[in-house]
DNA sequence: TTATTGTGGATATCGTAGGTCCATTTTAAT
DNA sequence: ATTAAAATGGACCTACGATATCCACAATAA
């Protein structure tokens, strides 16, 4: 149960699109010796999240990537659904055993069979945790961090 | 990221030794047969939950399994991290990149050294993610979903 | 003493994360 | 129009962990 290294480069990636101040684009190389990441591996990930459109890509000289909205606009938990994909932390994997009939909801039997859900007890925990889960990371976004980097960047020249 | 069928299997094994009403110890053939799990590969996972305190188990005729603890002092997230592990949800790969400098915090730097513990913004992050969801886990025991499920019972019993 | 039951090691299979390489396509600059 | 730069997508590779089975052995209560 762990976050894939691509969703990490994905956010770093990000945040490097998102504080940079250049006006062109930003292309795979700079993003690559950025991170330190291949750049075969990188444009995958830069791939995908061009096509859930996080960013927007130009080919060409002086082509690259930049944010297809802006930074407060794109949520950690937006990044994370597009690498890890959108599958439920919790999968029932044995609704026919015989345990089952005691801890499924017994009263929306029919509605289970109509839409495929399940709304069990253990389920309900599971479904619970994730949902707070994703509201937390609904709360964070892009900028957010970029605003803690600025906030604590000036605090530093204080000192100085 | 998703949570493994070892710990949906789990759950489930700790929820029938918690609700059975036997006094003495259930073998791993009636909990195979409830759990529709096959002997072997649920044995390894018993095993486990035992190495970790979760469960006592007892050989020999009419031995088998039974909770270590009453069944409100097994949390979700006892669970959990006895099958997953207790790794990270978020471990950063790159902490020797470029950008890792303009992110990490400067200031603590020798305590990072110190405690090979990294307090990046992209670690706060992903951190307190994870513990919100530890948190919410913490409060839900074995005994809790016992529970719902009496009164689930009980609810349908009055209807009839 | 013995039948029963859990333990743990060896082994097998399979899918996926992580990564590379290259041919093709798209675009901007000239 | 040409060309060089840059992203795209498919094929391919490898390593590792999740899932699972089998069996020899240890432990225990009857
Ligand atoms: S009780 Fe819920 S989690 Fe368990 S088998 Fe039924 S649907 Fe699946
Ligand atoms: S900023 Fe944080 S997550 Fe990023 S490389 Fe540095 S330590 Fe790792």
């Amino acid at each position: 149960m762990q976050f894939s290294k691509s969703t990490d480069y994905a956010l770093h990636a990000l945040i490097h699109l998102g504080q940079s101040e250049h006006p062109n684009n930003i292309g795979i190389k700079e993003l690559s010796a950025t991170l330190g990441v291949s750049e075969s591996y990188l444009s995958k990930i830069m791939s995908k999240l061009r096509q859930d459109g996080i960013v927007r890509a130009v080919p060409g000289v002086n082509g690259g990537y930049e944010l297809a909205r802006p930074a407060e606009q794109i949520t950690f938990l937006d990044v994370i659904q597009v690498i890890e994909g959108r599958q439920q932390l919790f999968e029932c994997s044995n609704s026919n055993s015989r345990q089952h009939l005691l801890l499924a909801e017994e009263g929306t039997v029919r509605d289970q069979k109509r839409q495929g859900k399940c709304e069990c007890l253990v389920a309900k925990v599971m479904n619970g945790a994730e949902q707070h889960l994703h509201q937390y990371l609904r709360e964070r976004t892009i900028q957010s961090v970029l605003d803690e980097a600025f906030k604590r960047c000036d605090y530093e020249a204080d000192k100085k």
